[in-house]
DNA sequence: AATAAATGAATGAATGTTTATTCATATATT
DNA sequence: AATATATGAATAAACATTCATTCATTTATT
């Protein structure tokens, strides 16, 4: 179920005929749980009953919420990327004249994000790479059109070759660093954390490489 | 169990007493299929059954040359991890005072094995980004020490700054070149393909990010 | 050369485990 | 009392794995 859709139906209850109330975290526990279980164990070896005991709530119950194991997991994902989706809108509104900027505060997000809420950085990072979930076009073109608006900023102060491709303004901002964070993180044993002094660092390297034609 | 050794074993008992001709192409068969039903459906979805199926052997027969499922796909994973080892060493031999040379060569030879063993190439990515198999210590030692004989070398050259990590070198050289090539062939629709070009653009965006500091 | 015995390959039905999902029941709230 | 939440044992489907059996081939015996 729609997150939205049941905190309104939920609500919608309250004014009229409440019978028990909600155990109003239920739905947060449920999804950090879901979450953690994932980054813990893998997908395949995650299941309904680890997820539910994690969360603290009964095995039965995720089916009020989601309609099965599937679409829990792809929801926390969907929600995830929309939010990407939000954050790059908002970020262009804030910098409308410069890709740079917006480029270099996207990536300082994701650090923040990846240091702050290291569970869900860590699920959305294995989701990124996991074929049986994939986002749907409406999503995908709502993000084509927001790296278009980059890309004409870019092109239009000199920052971006007009030549690169929407695909490898996404490649870069969405792949490469996310994957760079993730693999100095894993790797945090030698020399690998992640600071603010990469975000320069990562800053500067996809801006040399969209500055080229491809 | 080890493919060496099972045709070593194999021999033997041709020497000795054989029972029944070896479907010779039998272990073949199950590589194949197990990267091609893993490529296609995903390691959560595929089933011993799928592959025995796609194989054209008996569920049961895979047990004599595997412990089980993992250890089917690990042994796929480990040897192409193996055998990158050994590229690696091969063109280090060849190249022994460029980094550069060594570097592209390695690029090079990514894109052929992605357009020339679409399935291999294909099933290596998924295994590289999931968390439940991980290479042992053993092979990740060898390649940090032939990562560092690249350094060493492209240090001298002036190719590479000093103080560039070999994490550095080895996400670039082994994920952002892999995660580049199967994102553009995934995305093939819109003008992505991957071709011979992209040696040389992956090779200079490699080897500009490794002029720096990190 | 013909036949029988021995051997190991290969099968696939049977087994037992794991898992997602359902549902009858208990519990809490008004 | 009425109503909705929440439980977790029960269910059924899916699955990895095992194993008794079959089959093709070689070796020994005549």
């Amino acid at each position: 179920m729609n997150e939205c859709l049941f905190i309104y139906l939920h609500k919608l209850k309250k004014q009229t005929n409440m019978a028990r109330k909600i155990d109003e975290d239920k739905l947060v526990r449920i999804k950090n749980a879901t979450m953690k279980t994932i980054v813990d164990y893998g997908i395949e070896k995650t299941t309904i009953a680890m997820i539910a005991k994690n969360a603290n709530v009964s095995g039965g119950y995720l089916y009020r919420l989601y309609s099965g194991k599937q679409a829990l997991i792809e929801e926390l994902y969907y929600d995830k990327v929309v939010a990407l989706n939000n954050e790059l809108e908002f970020l262009i509104g804030l910098n409308p004249t410069s890709a740079s900027s917006i480029i270099e505060a996207f990536i300082q997000n994701r650090i923040v994000f990846a240091l702050n809420e290291a569970e869900a950085s860590k699920f959305y990072y294995q989701l990124l790479h996991n074929n049986n979930f994939n986002v749907n076009d409406d999503l995908k073109n709502r993000n084509i059109a927001l790296i278009e608006i980059i890309k004409n900023i870019g092109v239009k102060t000199g920052e971006i070759h007009k030549n690169v491709s929407i695909l490898q303004i996404h490649f870069h901002l969405f792949m490469y660093v996310v994957d760079y964070i993730h693999f100095n993180l894993k790797n945090a044993f030698a020399n690998g954390t992640i600071a603010d002094s990469d975000v320069q660092y990562l800053t500067q390297n996809i801006l040399n490489i969209l500055k080229k034609p491809n």
